[in-house]
RNA sequence: GGUACCAUAGCUCAGUAGGUAGAGCAAUGGACUGAAAAUCCAUGUGUCCCUGGUUCGAUCCCAGGUGGUACCA
């Protein structure tokens, strides 16, 4: 019998929670989440995070189960995930991951590379080079250290050529060596199903949920970590957008426009990494029926 | 009803001393291997309200419409 692993993604705000919890439903099994921001238990509002009844309807794992002041990466998502799989698939057959966050949904899918955790310290002297030397210094070291990853990485992009640097720094080899381009074998059956609706609905949609998170009390929420706005976990659409008004450089207004805005950006961009995936079989969200009977003809010539 | 002003990108507007146009915002396309809701790259999308007139040529000048705004009745 082989074991499925059924992965729902979409952009933000279309509807992922809700038809993860009906497919959850119809096979009696567990969701986990691949969001890289509903992991953290002290965010709810600013995250969409599912509410109590949601998660009463179906049982969810990795949601809330870290603090903001945790370190967390995809790499600790792969490991993560890996563990609930081998775990739930002990009593299911059929499990549904879903999520925003594509780097985390490929690293469960495809699996990344073992690079080792980075110190903190090192990061944080490559981050006081760049930004008292500029990005210049970094390249030239980079260049030094990994001259194939040079001619390969967007040197416009710091925060990559920062990232080979310290991996270089780490581990005492080359970035581009330890990047083997393969993609994991996995003792489950992947199915990827993807939601979607017209680019207008999907905003429309957006800017609806943005205006029932402040009702809600985004904005009490997000000044409670205003202390803590440096906190990579915090730079969040949602958060960062409200800091800058709690800093006064512009008003409540303008702070709800921009946390529209650069959701909608995410959602495109999202998009842009979706859709790239020919594995991924793409449904209108209220499609329930459609997208079970898809999934069961998967599972029926898998097993056959 | 009268007078004045306005009509240009999705929005707010600039501009062309007559040679089919450009800013801001919004938007669009893309990259992506341990910070990924992060980070980075690229892109101007247009019956210049309509119909005539003058002109080699009109978005620009003229006339008449239409719509809007303000003021006067």
């Amino acid at each position: 019998m082989h074991k499925f692993l059924i992965v729902v993604v979409g952009p933000t705000g279309i509807g992922k929670t809700k038809t993860s919890i009906e497919i959850a439903k119809h096979y009696k099994t567990d969701i986990i989440s691949a969001d890289s921001r509903q992991i953290f238990k002290e965010l709810k509002i600013g995250t969409a995070t599912p509410s109590e009844e949601e998660l009463r309807e179906a049982k969810h794992h990795n949601i809330g189960s870290h603090s903001i002041h945790d370190y967390y990466s995809a790499w600790e998502f792969e490991q993560d995930a890996l563990k609930f799989t081998e775990e739930l698939f002990k009593t299911h057959n059929q499990l549904v991951l879903t999520g925003g966050s594509m780097m985390y949904i490929d690293a469960i899918c495809k699996g990344i590379d073992e690079i080792p955790t980075i110190d903190q310290e090192l990061r944080d002297n490559l981050m006081n080079q760049y930004n008292t030397e500029g990005i210049d210094s970094i390249r030239r070291q980079l260049k030094q250290l990994d001259p194939v990853f040079y001619e390969q990485v967007d040197l416009m992009n710091h925060k990559r050529v920062i990232h080979a640097v310290e991996v270089c720094l780490m581990t005492g080899k080359t970035y581009s060596s330890l990047r083997t381009n393969t993609v994991k074998k996995r003792p489950f059956q992947i199915i990827k199903v993807g939601l979607e609706l017209e680019r207008e609905e999907v905003y429309n949609r957006i800017n609806l949920r943005v205006d029932q998170m402040i009702e809600m009390g985004l904005v009490e929420e997000a000044k409670q970590f205003y202390p803590l706005k440096e906190l990579n976990s915090l730079n969040t659409v949602g958060y960062k957008e409200l800091f800058g008004y709690f800093d006064g450089d512009y008003d409540l207004n303008k702070a709800i426009e921009l946390i529209k805005r650069n959701t909608r950006r995410y959602a495109k961009k999202q998009l842009t990494w979706f859709k790239k995936d020919a594995e991924t079989q793409w449904f209108r969200p209220n499609e329930i029926a459609k997208i079970i009977s898809h999934i069961d003809s998967l599972i029926l010539n898998c097993n056959s």
